[in-house]
DNA sequence: GTTTGACCTGGAGCGCGCTCCAGGTCGCAC
DNA sequence: GTGCGACCTGGAGCGCGCTCCAGGTCAAAC
């Protein structure tokens, strides 16, 4: 089985048939093959790529530069390399987001310390836990 | 100095005025002061607080949960526990967060590698690196 | 031959988190 | 006393990424 309708690929890709048939409609899946009556008909390629496309929307690219990638990888090997630095770029962009992440999450953890520390004293008396960072 | 003009506010935490406004109006900056023209005055503790504010929000937290989160601050020390396991929560979904990009980004690199290795091989000739994962 | 249900299209609508705008009020500099 | 610039308010508007809708088509089931 190599050939899937819309009901199966939303299932199987997890998107909405609304966001395929918009991701389509946008030129983010080129080539999508029609059956007879005019439906689309998704190959396991086509899974693939929507499986790369739910990788790079997560970790935050925007549809417009997931686009040029699309039009890039269309345009055959000859962009080979753009298409490397485009997900250089974004990988770089990612690690900066997990290392954000990691601080903000120490900021967290911090906070729930200063708010465990706290609970015990002085239960009846306002303590300004309002603002402390 | 600890009193501090929308602008300087805007200045030091990066917070457009608009959304100072805004996070007032809500209800995630309640009892900021006011001088005699009626406009806004800042303390530290209101930086802190949006230091804070500013940490939710990056790592995800919707407005919604912010502002209970807001709310409960206010309720004083009788809302510490609450406070502790909404933060604990969101802790794990940062936690989760970071899983999901470094697998994501795995799969970003892997695919980097992909386009690496194709790139010498018969640059002359279709290769369908359209769809691959 | 009719019903059903999955699918089609173009286009409007939505939820979130701001962002912008018009029209007005101050306080200070000149 | 005029100008300026920072600030005020309520409310409209926006950008993104979908999501929903009305009205229609087609194929298989009965």
């Amino acid at each position: 089985m190599s050939s899937y309708s819309p009901s199966e690929t939303s299932d199987k890709t997890g998107f909405s048939i609304d966001t395929l048939r918009y991701y389509e409609k946008i030129g983010l899946l080129p080539g999508i093959a029609r059956n007879a009556a005019g439906r689309r008909v998704f190959s396991d390629d086509d899974l693939r790529w929507l499986d790369m496309l739910r990788c790079l929307r997560e970790t935050g690219m925007p549809i417009a530069e997931m686009l040029r990638f699309t039009e890039l990888a269309r345009g055959g090997a000859g962009t080979l390399q753009e298409r490397v630095e485009l997900l250089r770029e974004h990988d770089r962009r990612v690690e900066e987001q997990i290392a954000r992440l990691r601080a903000q999450q120490a900021q967290i953890q911090w906070k729930i310390g200063v708010y465990r520390d706290a609970a015990p004293v002085c239960p009846s008396i306002w303590t300004p836990d309002w603002a402390p960072v």
